[in-house]
RNA sequence: UGUCCGAUGGUGUAAUUGGCAACACAUCUGAUUUUGGUUCAGAAGAGUCCAGGUUCGAGCCCUGGUCGGACAACCA
């Protein structure tokens, strides 16, 4: 059987989501169409969490031929900036995902919104409510005990529409006054006990500006801008799972006959080992500086993978791989680097970069002579083609690859051992020198002439156990490279009751080598461009830092590394 | 002493009319390698939260438990 048919033959296994669109779409629910929405607040920076729900909400459009919103879910001016909205459009759009239209803002549903809490009052579903915050969550019971009704709950529509119009007018203080619907006080959910559906905010909209001085609450605001956009399927996380009693509750007092009404479904938020996901905590980074900004690379944030260099097809990939469901989760922060990896691996190319510089001396090396060595830009992926390197007597190597003591199973250079330079020659090392305080500043090695790489002697076939990347002194590029780990030392730094999630920084989460060599070849490279520096992992152009004449790296993620994950 | 949701190797996700528990990550071998990378070959690791029941047969259906999570913002 061929692999073709054996794809055909079998089903892809779908998640539960899937499965209720199939359903749906069987059943012609909705003309069979699927229109989702991703509802992001612009009250910060999005983070792997919402990549996660963004590749799920378009990706469930893109596989059933349907269309997704991208709409501001913007009804809490207090919290809500422009700047979010744009970095929020940045970061979707550079994860490769396109909107339908224009995006979309629930502040511009605000008049349809106020005239459908009119439409309640009338109906005798919603009350002006007088009392204090205090007073109103006092009465509101506890989830095993009900609530009790408000003095003010059957006061008449004349008077509840008075008091709303003088609401919206501006007549009112904060807080002064409150739009509830009127649903039943011993629900024993919560949300079900005549939930606020209005607040007197006197407070400039940054989109609406002083037009309003009442707003929505999100349950009066999410259903009924999924229903006015005819979303079909409303994709939420999980916490959202006990509104949906309410959501249903309003669409219901609202939904006219032949139109296409929006299901709420909900799915587990993404947990990753090593990180917090708490918007308000990532804030708290920023603000305490703990972290250069929202897209530090240490930032679990979409702008900061992007600046630490990581790829959109990576992180697409690593929604795919972690599936959806509804139990609660925690994805090792493995997987995530290890789609990184695996992309990167076939895409980026190869280049060399000292990061700690070891003078190396050729001492039969011509002092005057220089080569220009071919070598591969990807072996993964030839079409990468070749580029020449500068060879000569001086060079660098990286200070680990050399051991004055080196035990067996040290591949590296050692005195009288011998190494191959990857693309060049075959050296041993002759003698050690050093400073005054005994730290090694240079090595002296000679060369076997008849050991370069392709030239197909017998000398070049010999093997050695090493193989170093090199640089020409010469000819090298100064560089900064900024060595990023991971941000927090514990695995769930926000799941310790006794401490703070801070308690866990990571000391070592970023170290700034300045005097790193790189290859010529990297003179003039394009700020995100991405390397694999051989033998030492990935890194990329900081695209706000690096400019010509002073380059600055950024350590996407290490190679993996059997070789210290055996000395551990 | 409430309502809703969940429970499958270390971690995640599958098992679609009930039919030998599969895949990925992680782990460990070995081979290849001018990257201690990649690739390749292989190993180990769960009998599906527990107890009953239905059935020739249950991860899946039924009953009762246990454990975990969410919910009491004029946040979303």
């Amino acid at each position: 059987m061929s692999t073709e048919n054996k794809e055909t033959e079998e089903k892809k296994s779908l998640n539960f989501i899937e499965s209720i669109i199939e359903e749906d779409i069987k059943n012609k629910k909705n003309n069979g169409e699927v229109y989702t929405r991703f509802p992001p607040e612009p009250n910060g920076y999005l983070h792997i969490g919402h990549a996660k729900s963004i590749c799920l909400n378009f990706g469930l459009a893109q596989s059933y031929n349907g269309k997704t919103n991208l709409r501001f879910d913007d009804t809490n001016p207090e919290k809500e900036e422009v700047e979010y909205v744009d970095s929020i459009k940045e970061d979707v759009n550079w994860l490769g995902f396109q909107w339908k239209d224009e995006p979309k803002f629930t502040s511009d549903y605000f008049d349809q919104l106020y005239e459908w809490a009119v439409k309640l009052i009338n109906t005798g579903f919603a009350y002006v409510d007088d009392q204090s915050p205090e007073e109103i969550s006092k009465q509101k019971g506890t989830p095993t005990q009900p609530g009790i009704e408000s003095p003010h709950r059957n006061r008449s529509v004349e008077e509840n529409l008075d008091l709303f119009t003088r609401m919206k007018n501006g007549e009112f203080k904060n807080g002064e006054r409150i739009l509830r619907a009127k649903i039943d006080m011993a629900s024993p959910n919560m949300h079900m006990r005549d939930p606020i559906i209005y607040r007197i905010l006197h407070k400039e909209h940054h989109r609406t500006g002083n037009k309003w001085c009442i707003y929505p609450m999100y349950d009066f605001a999410h259903g009924q801008s999924d229903y006015i956009e005819s979303i079909t399927h409303s994709v939420c996380t999980l916490e959202f799972e006990v509104h949906r009693p309410l959501y249903d509750w309003i669409l219901n007092h609202l939904y006219t006959e032949g139109t296409i009404r929006p299901t709420q479904i909900e799915f587990a938020r993404l947990n990753l080992s090593y990180t917090i996901m708490s918007k308000r905590k990532l804030l708290e980074l920023v603000q305490d500086e703990l972290v250069t900004g929202w897209d530090d690379p240490r930032m679990p944030t979409i702008s900061g993978l992007r600046r630490r260099g990581f790829t959109a097809a990576s992180i697409r990939k690593f929604a795919e791989t972690i599936g959806v469901a509804k139990r609660d989760n925690v994805i090792d922060v493995a997987v995530l680097e290890h789609s990184l990896r695996d992309d990167l691996n076939k895409t980026a190319a190869r280049v060399m970069a000292v990061l700690n510089p070891l003078k190396l001396v050729i001492t039969n090396y011509p002092e005057d002579k220089e080569e220009f060595l071919s070598i591969e830009n990807n072996p993964e992926d030839e079409t990468m083609g070749t580029r020449e390197m500068p060879f000569s007597r001086e060079i660098y190597i990286e200070r680990d690859d050399f051991m004055e003591d080196a035990p067996k199973k040290f591949f590296r250079l050692a005195p009288d051992k011998e190494v191959r330079l990857k693309a060049a020659y075959i050296i041993k090392c002759e003698e050690v020198i050093k400073d005054s305080e005994g730290n090694i500043t240079e090595l002296r090695c000679t060369y076997d002439p008849d050991t370069k790489s392709g030239s197909g002697t017998e000398a070049s076939k010999r093997k050695v156990k090493g193989t170093l990347h090199w640089v020409s002194a010469k000819y090298a590029i100064d560089a900064e490279v900024r060595v990023y780990d991971r941000l927090f030392t514990d695995e769930a730094p926000d799941g310790h009751k006794d401490k703070d999630y801070k308690d866990f920084i990571n000391p070592d989460s970023l170290k700034v080598l300045k005097n790193c060599k790189v290859e010529p070849s990297l003179k003039d490279v394009e700020p995100e461009s991405k390397f694999q520096f051989q033998r030492l992992g990935y890194f990329c152009v900081d695209r706000k830092d690096s400019k010509a004449g002073n380059l600055v790296f950024n350590r996407t993620v290490p190679l993996k590394d059997s070789w210290s994950k055996k000395n551990k």
